[in-house]
DNA sequence: CATTTTTTTGCAACCGGTTGCAAAAAAAAT
DNA sequence: ATTTTTTTTGCAACCGGTTGCAAAAAAATG
């Protein structure tokens, strides 16, 4: 069907290599040469099958992206930017949603099957040990959004989730809440977890708040709107800090219909400052997670591991910073 | 690195034939040659290449998923959908992400150098010629959200949305509303085109309904919000058959800032119903678009053009309905 | 102009698989 | 036990490219 190597060499009366040659950046092709090449080529429509190529090359330009989230609204955000972003550097992002799948094995076996030259873990909720299983099998990995560590087994691009739920903390304590909670999201996922602990340890150095928690199914509207409705059965506390942007706007949901204020009888705090989040009738106080400077760090990253595939893993942490919009009383 | 065809047949001293033949479907191999093979394959943790073995097979496995809506929270249920199907079906998506580009040809040459099974064209506003292209180059597609064609070029799925917009126009009329408006999103759109057809079509039929039209930016909150927030300073219609849910969303945002009411003052009908629709604080009436039966009838498509490359183009469009929620006044 | 150096080109082997074909082995029939 | 039929196996060529190496051509040098 379509044109090959072979056809256009015939074409164009030279011999393989000189078509080849003439196709990869910086070989030793002639003037004269490139342009009978290139003539036979447009003539029939020519262009190079990377797969073919890949084998000798040992690069496939495809960049596997595996997911978990595609039910949070800010992961269109993280897909465009991701997707873009390896696009311009000539890389193709083959996707693979891990929808309820926690082990790694199937996505490993398949990334391999494709020898991707890397892999990007865009998740929250997976597990370092999820995201070492693709180094393991030789694969260079970045986990954006994963976890903080200080000694990362794979490079990890993000925030400090810990010092967020500190952050949250504080912002609480400064604007005079004395009866505060945390609304989590789910249990499992690493983001949660080091939330909770910077916002109780923090809560914990001032031991007169009264501080409760619970968690969430997962990062949704409804998860969070069940869960705060559940919460409004029994005395409330006076401000969340809810799990992320989405779970915070079905939490408020939940509030205004039981017909209560926002900030007047509850507070909320949310994470991450989704687009959703500047909406009017949202107009949500957050902490703003830098999805640009993540992504784009996590593709710097991935593509300087293309060069330098045993380069020591680091962790690269972006700050995060306080929006103040409605859904808090202001400062005292 | 990895284990190759070659490491399994030396290590289980047989032909390389032979290891192929293992993890072929339905090649011929004794059962103790299977058993050998698959010991050695097991401790070398073999697993075949399909790169290598698609330039005999001429299968990829690999189907480019091209869109331009990495804005519309309803596209994330639409890739959640996609990535999901194809990989039960053994397929891989390779995503394009076409933002700020409306020329095939930069994605057809990309999606011909990966040799890809086949292309989705996820997307309401892109052109049938779009499509189009990739057939002529020779690859199977779909063009899901596409434009409703009678003898369509290439395989549509999605919606009637001449039939959309003339739902609309019926849905307001029933309800007693004597000036309507049409606020499309951007005029570029097949989608924007048809929806506008049909509700014009049907509105021409009674002329004493004062109709007027505008068109947004794009199909974005803000976008919508903008576009109300320029209708409202000169006496808006009664009621407005939006573009979209999200466009509905930003213009009711508009609306309710101004201090107007919905339904009383300013009704607002959508199309989507997007889980947003559904929020409390929303609860959008809208035209219901069955996206999953979309989705799942797009990639039996593809999944059958594998087969079946010169099958004829048909037109597949499901019917959608309108959701009755709380942003229309109800019926007289 | 002959000689040396540099650049360009083609040959042939290889990347990791698949597959048609014929030989070898196994099973069935006599 | 032989012969015939069927199944299994390996050989070798091929898929669409790349690349080291040496020969050929072109350019630089004397």
């Amino acid at each position: 069907m379509a044109a090959t190597l072979k056809d256009v060499a015939e074409r164009a009366g030279v011999s393989r290599s000189a078509v080849s040659r003439t196709f990869t950046e910086g070989a030793s092709v002639s003037a004269k040469m490139r342009r009978k090449v290139e003539k036979a080529a447009n003539e029939l429509g020519y262009s190079p099958n990377v797969l073919a190529s890949s084998l000798t090359t040992r690069r496939t330009k495809l960049v596997g992206l595996i997911s978990n989230n595609f039910h949070n609204p800010i992961f269109l955000e993280v897909f465009d930017q991701f997707t873009q972003g390896l696009q311009n550097r000539g890389l193709r992002p083959l996707l693979v949603n891990l929808t309820d799948e926690t082990q790694p094995e199937n996505s490993v076996r398949l990334l391999r099957q494709y020898s991707v030259d890397g892999v990007v873990v865009a998740s929250s909720t997976l597990s370092p040990e999820f995201a070492k299983s693709f180094k393991d099998a030789g694969m260079p990995v970045v986990h954006s959004f994963g976890k903080r560590d200080l000694s990362p087994s794979v490079h990890v691009v993000g925030i400090d989730n810990v010092e967020c739920g500190r952050m949250a903390a504080q912002t609480l304590l400064a604007r005079g809440y004395k009866r505060v909670g945390f609304l989590g999201g789910p249990q499992s996922a690493t983001s949660t977890q080091d939330r909770y602990q910077g916002f109780a340890t923090e809560l914990a150095r001032h031991p007169e708040i009264d501080f409760r928690y619970s968690f969430a199914d997962n990062y949704s509207f409804d998860a969070g709107r069940r869960e705060m409705l559940r919460l409004l059965k029994s005395d409330p506390q006076e401000a969340y800090f809810c799990g992320d942007d989405v779970l915070s706007i079905g939490a408020l949901s939940a509030i205004r219909d039981a017909g209560l204020n926002v900030p007047q009888d509850i507070g909320v705090i949310g994470l991450n400052d989704m687009e959703m989040a500047r909406w009017e009738g949202i107009d949500l106080t957050t902490i703003h997670q830098p999805i640009r400077q993540i992504v784009s760090s996590s593709i710097e990253l991935i593509v300087a591991m293309l060069d330098e595939p045993e380069r020591y893993p680091e962790s690269r942490l972006f700050p995060c910073r306080i929006v103040e919009r409605a859904t808090l009383r202001p400062l005292a």
